[in-house]
DNA sequence: ACTCTAATGTTATATCATTACGCTTGCTTC
DNA sequence: GAAGCAAGCGTAATGATATAACATTAGAGT
């Protein structure tokens, strides 16, 4: 195997920056915190984006078109994740489970369907937001 | 309780276009095969699309910012649904998974999270393309 | 030095979705 | 029937998200 490759300088600002929030971001939302670093352009941020999704260290919500820093220590696309994503405070909880993927790729052999990227998000309320309500 | 209440105008235009396509389709693919039919502006669309997947004829595809009709002969929101979407015909498999729904619900219930709206899509390759690869 | 790959910078454009406002329709209530 | 209400509609403008195209730069491997 090799170096790890470091990243570069804007895909460092996009990871920092979406490691700061407690909150998904947009890729605008991004761009809007890394004005003053120069950055000025939708493209610069959606290409880091690219190669820190393909590397695992953050992940699109599919269903908030944003994006968040991978909460696992880094995941490497272990596998199939699922989110919890609180519609009150943001907050974005990453989960992995076993049983879960096999009923998926069980239902995929059984239909002939070669599944390549499989997207699990849950929308809803968070433990904190819910006895606040 | 009272009568279903009969679709729109409208409503039944949407909905007969994406019944009637193998494939998914985004607000503006619907707008433009309705442009003869009299419709002119997306906001016409989307707002047939938010009765019909409220009512669950139809569904919202996340991962693609499309439609599709409902393929199991109405859903009514029957829980979770879960989507095979082909990456090279377009064609969308509706499933739904007792196991996968109770091991969603039961993560969410030892964290306390209170899931509102849940999407699982695996995008990928149909059998069918499959065999022709 | 030559080549290959990845990343970058910039401009312009494509695609997806909503806000705002006012009108019409059907229904309910006085 | 008039008044009030809710759902739907039409239209224009705008906002939000994402990519195409093209020229350039930096680093690794030979
Ligand atoms: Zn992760
Ligand atoms: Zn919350
Ligand atoms: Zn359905
Ligand atoms: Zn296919």
């Amino acid at each position: 195997m090799s170096e790890p490759k470091p990243l570069t300088r804007n895909q460092t600002l996009v990871l920092d920056t979406l490691s700061a929030e407690h909150a998904p971001l947009s890729a605008y939302d991004i761009l809007d915190r890394l004005r003053e670093e120069g950055l000025k352009a939708p493209l610069q941020v959606y290409r880091a984006l690219e190669t820190l999704t393909e590397r695992g260290l953050a992940h699109r919500l599919e269903s908030l078109n944003a994006f968040v820093a991978c909460a696992g220590d880094d995941c490497h696309r272990s596998g199939v994740i699922g989110f919890a994503i609180c519609e009150k405070c943001g907050s974005v909880a990453e989960f992995s489970d076993f049983v879960l993927r096999q009923r998926l790729e069980g239902w995929a052999d059984r239909q002939g369907f070669h599944p390549h990227e499989t997207t699990i998000e849950m929308r809803g309320m968070c433990a904190a937001c819910s006895v606040a309500a």
